[in-house]
DNA sequence: CATGGGCGTGATAGTAATACCGGTATAACT
DNA sequence: AGTTATACCGGTATTACTATCACGCCCATG
């Protein structure tokens, strides 16, 4: 295998990415965000759903900015709630 | 064409985020820096010489976090030297 | 009731990311 | 000189991302 499949954790991980921006997405359309970030709104659907579990660097970093929502806060976001304490390798 | 091919200013960008994360790395070893974030050093070489222009989210923000680089900065670093002083889009 | 907007899902298509492999080059060290 | 470590590069294989199309559901409005 080449390149390995992802593993659910990783998609737990998507999920929790795509919970966070459909927070912070509040109100507005997906259509209306979708156009500012950039991206067709099927693409913010299936990421705000989970069925994208890791999205390009660049098209997450330009919904966060288009929803005013810290890039570093949304990688906090994605960590399990039982390690959100301990981010660190060691 | 569904997915269209990548720009030349979106290679661009991905190069800017390469150089941004080798300085990053200084001395560090890409092995070891590529095993501390969980990837492979084909994948951190790629990255970094800008030959993969739109890495995933979460490889940059491994990167990131490792190489102790704040991701927000990360981002700006990518975008053109003569934008660097309007991140917003208004 | 009809219409439209917003959201969700599935299928399809095409490009890109990731990993493994082998080869090459340079430098340090024995 | 030989070995080892690091880095660069090309090719290959497989998965994943992004976009378009098409359909159905819910709700508000005419």
């Amino acid at each position: 295998m080449v390149r390995v499949p992802l593993t659910p954790e990783e998609r737990e991980r998507g999920q929790r990415l795509g919970e966070a921006l459909r927070e912070a997405r509040g109100t507005r359309s997906m259509a209306s965000v979708a156009a500012a970030a950039g991206m067709s709104v099927e693409t913010l659907r299936k990421i705000e759903s989970g069925r994208v579990p890791t999205p390009a660097f660049f098209t997450v970093a330009a919904l966060a900015d288009e929803l005013a929502f810290p890039l570093a806060d949304l990688a906090a976001a994605c960590v399990p709630a039982s390690a959100d304490e301990q981010p660190r390798t060691a």
